[in-house]
DNA sequence: ATCTGTTTCAAACATACGTTTAACTCAAAT
DNA sequence: ATTTGAGTTAAACGTATGTTTGAAACAGAT
């Protein structure tokens, strides 16, 4: 069908090109001959440039939380008081991160990239359309975390969370680049898949920290 | 003088809007108005806007390296050895960090955004302007890092500090946002110091993690 | 074959941007 | 008093951007 088709091709250009560039970087005509279709075609499709961003976005996210979703129904019937360990919950992120558009590593990185910039570029637009659209799931995750830490005095799990997101992303979004200074540097690389394994416990560690 | 007077306000404003909206999203226009001096002043005293965010960054770098320096010299004298816990030497960042512009927190935030800009962009001009301005004293932090953590094997240190690294210029970027959004979930709101006092526990664990 | 609604397309539009120019100001040196 | 040169200014320049337009192409139903 020609109209998805060509709404694919866009999110696909859109995605690649906001992540390397940014939004404001990014014009739509960068990405429409990326993407090989005319230029009206975005504002005809989406109406704007920043809808297309909030597109980008669901895209991305839909699929993730309905994994996330999946795994929480499929964890509590087998743990029904609904309590994971904090490493459990890690391992569960890194295979819903892993499992989401058919483990593409690349993917993972723009999307990672893209939540960098959702936190501070765009004047909040951006941040405050994604906690309308995916609240409840949010809120789930949040319980779900919450039950891993029964420790942590509520502001304490928020910032450990953010302190937790904020290494994610850096590295993840970052992931090749880190890994060629590391080749640099070493003269030695770790596995993409090496790299998760270091962090889990670097962030366990730091969500189970003494006060 | 007229001078350095038109300068400073420029780095001023700049510094401040480009903290609040970003870089592509400041206009000269609005820098030169806030400034309350000319539109072309910019690219007379600085050349160009690429050039004038290297300078706002510089003017936050210099001294910030200047101090970390300076308190290395002195601790050198009384612990020759060279020696510093994990958290002594996020004691002497946060020190540094507070103390770089009598403490004025935004310009943290402008220049953690550019160090994680600077780390984004593999072909950007910010990133090898800095690896050749600042290359010996970021391999002098190094070498008081691998001081600090004697049992990591060199892969791991390097990930770990990335992973910190990653989890600070987060934070501290988003500082501004991250607490808006904490006033927002909980009707309560950490200074930026509580911030700081939480982060570095949490990362000294994700440090000292078990492997 | 004709009609109908959707999608594509080249072109134009209006605006905002970084940059450049040339005239002007004014203090310091001659 | 005149010259000099750095600093400032308003205006203009060229370009890139997001958006809109109206016609053309297309697909599916009648």
């Amino acid at each position: 069908m020609a109209h998805s088709d060509t709404v694919t091709r866009i999110l696909d250009a859109a995605e690649e090109l906001f992540a390397e560039h940014g939004f404001s970087e990014t014009s739509l005509r960068s990405i429409t001959t990326q993407a090989g279709v005319n230029l009206a075609a975005v504002n005809y499709h989406f109406g704007s440039k920043k809808a297309l961003i909030q597109a980008v976005f669901s895209r991305y996210l839909s699929p993730f939380y309905k994994m996330i979703a999946g795994s929480l129904d499929h964890y509590e019937k087998i743990k029904p008081d609904g309590v994971l360990s904090i490493e459990e919950m890690l391992g569960y992120f890194v295979r819903a991160i892993a499992g989401v558009s058919g483990g593409d590593r690349r993917r993972l990185a723009i999307f990672m990239r893209l939540l960098g910039l959702a936190y501070n570029q765009g004047q909040g637009h951006l941040r405050k359309y994604l906690q309308n659209e995916y609240k409840t799931d949010y809120e789930r995750l949040m319980v779900l975390f919450t039950n891993a830490t029964p420790d942590l005095k509520p502001e304490e799990r928020f910032w450990r969370f953010h302190f937790m997101l904020g290494s994610a992303a850096f590295t993840l979004s970052n992931m090749e680049h880190l890994r060629a200074i590391q080749k640099d540097e070493f003269n030695e690389q770790c596995t993409e898949e090496d790299v998760l394994e270091l962090l889990q416990p670097f962030l366990a560690a730091g969500i189970r920290a003494a006060k």
